[in-house]
DNA sequence: TTTGGAAAACGAAATGCTTAGTATTTACTT
DNA sequence: AAGTAAATACTAAGCATTTCGTTTTCCAAA
């Protein structure tokens, strides 16, 4: 019986994830150039890091002239799906409610934020129920 | 100036919290007791995590007979914000309420979550406006 | 006071993440 | 077709995490 791996990014993952998202697909040159400006890596660096999103099978890339083009194969609805889960799982006993329980309890929230919160929630109810 | 770091747990230094929070506080020995039947740690690995979530300052041990018991420094609430606040920093552009949306559009949230999610938020907003 | 058993301290092996250097390939230009 | 600039592949070093073995310390019982 295998362990199941837990199939979360790592942070750098994560980071250039988020550029792929942002972009729709990218060179390696295309990531690097929009991170942020204090944030220097190497060529290289970002490139091993699109190979290694590529063997987990977060990206797929195809040969474009002499570059790589990487395309996330994960839609980052999708991620933030898998993240929520895993982290309900691991700190809230798998209950989704404690987890907004905190957020609304967080001093920093803003009026507004709730507001649109609970518009949201009021959206799927009525959904679901008619 | 520094990096910050990130301030937030390994998966095994989670594990370890989540006991020292379910127990209020515990040895080595207690810890390991606790944890599912199926995980089997050597003693002395028990006593390397525990060590280093004291260097880390998530915990804190005194002496009692010749064992050290630990107890958390950190409240379960406290992290669970702090890990939210990551989270919705690094995926949801730190706009909790796209987290929020997030949540409440996975199909498998039951009907009854959804509505004790939206007491919570409606319990909030009345604290706060009147 | 010696000693046997339990716990702690120390440290090290194994693995995976992050970063980047070097060598090789690719394709455009002349 | 050869040279060159850019991209990739390979590889490895440094670090953190996870795990546990060995040595040391401590207490209690004989």
């Amino acid at each position: 019986m295998k362990k199941k791996k837990s199939e979360l990014l790592t942070e750098v993952e994560l980071e250039f994830m988020t550029e792929l998202w942002a972009l729709g697909e990218g060179t390696v040159r295309d990531v690097l150039n929009n991170l942020p400006d204090d944030r220097n890596l190497a060529y290289t660096s970002g490139a091993t890091i699109l190979r290694i999103l590529e063997q987990k099978d977060f990206a797929t890339s195809r040969k474009e002239g002499k570059s790589h083009v990487y395309r996330p194969t994960l839609s980052k609805d999708t991620y933030q799906t898998r993240s929520l889960k895993d982290l309900s799982m691991k700190l809230f006993d798998d209950t989704p409610a404690s987890l907004v329980a905190r957020l609304v309890d967080d001093d920093e929230l803003t009026e507004e934020a709730l507001g649109q919160i609970r518009a949201l929630v009021d959206r799927r109810l009525k959904h679901d129920s008619g």
